[in-house]
DNA sequence: TAAGTAATTTAGATTCATTCTAATGATCTA
DNA sequence: TAGATCATTAGAATGAATCTAAATTACTTA
């Protein structure tokens, strides 16, 4: 696993303080879905407080480095995403809790065909799940 | 294809002034994606001038009876379509528009395990395009 | 190691979509 | 037509996210 400063230096993010406690939650485990608000939480728990603006600041400069990724499920926050690898997700709007699905998992047999002069960026499939 | 009025008896909805404008607006063309910004504003365009808490309300109302859909694309605003079929969208994050893709255009050779003691309750296919 | 400069953090203000409030007005039922 | 219920409204409130501008920290180079 590697260290959140060498993570950090190899994305060209000077290592503060804030910088390197973000990271290093961020890597603890394999799989990390956060919101900011709840990033910020899990800081708190550890005695580590950091401002508001420097959180968004962070996952947004994460984001656009690579290191995560942003996905948006319902309208009222948007979710970040320590896996990287091209992958899907299931959300359980009851539990507001987000489960990846490995990109292998689905296949399409049929795709539409896109509009005229125009190319696939990116394609997300959701899929929302309840309690049987 | 149907009047507005009579729609709206069947959603079990007192056809006021406003209900019908909107609806109207609603059934003119047969795809329809509307933010609610964007809505108010056909209307105003129409000299019709309706609340922003009436817009909304009659939004969320007619989603919640079936008469619409909610999509959303982007974190920044909700979408409401008036494709009710089952179906995905292409969006275009350059000029922040919505096509609709016919379910039966996707199809899936493989798709993933629900998580234990959960079910499907709706599955989002969402292809983001960009220029060529 | 010190000094200068460029990046970072911060509290608080701001923005913007959306919802809420509570007062007024419209529609419905008997 | 009366009373009850439902709708509309302006404006306030909410909440996530961004912006601002001042203070702090990290980096570079001498």
């Amino acid at each position: 696993m590697k260290k959140a400063k060498e993570i950090l230096k190899n994305l060209k993010l000077r290592p503060t303080v804030q910088r390197i406690a973000i990271t290093e939650i961020l890597i603890k485990q394999k799989e990390v879905h956060v919101t900011a608000y709840l990033l910020k939480k899990m800081l708190a728990d550890k005695n580590v407080f950091i401002s508001r603006a420097t959180i968004y600041n962070n996952l947004n400069e994460l984001s656009s480095k690579g290191f995560l990724k942003k996905v948006l499920v319902k309208k009222d926050k948007m979710w970040f995403d320590t896996n990287l690898s091209k992958h899907h997700h299931f959300y359980d709007e009851e539990e507001d809790s987000l489960v990846d699905i490995a990109e292998k998992e689905i296949k399409f047999s049929k795709f539409p065909k896109m509009p005229k002069g125009k190319g696939i960026k990116s394609v997300d499939v959701l899929i929302n799940i309840r309690k049987l």
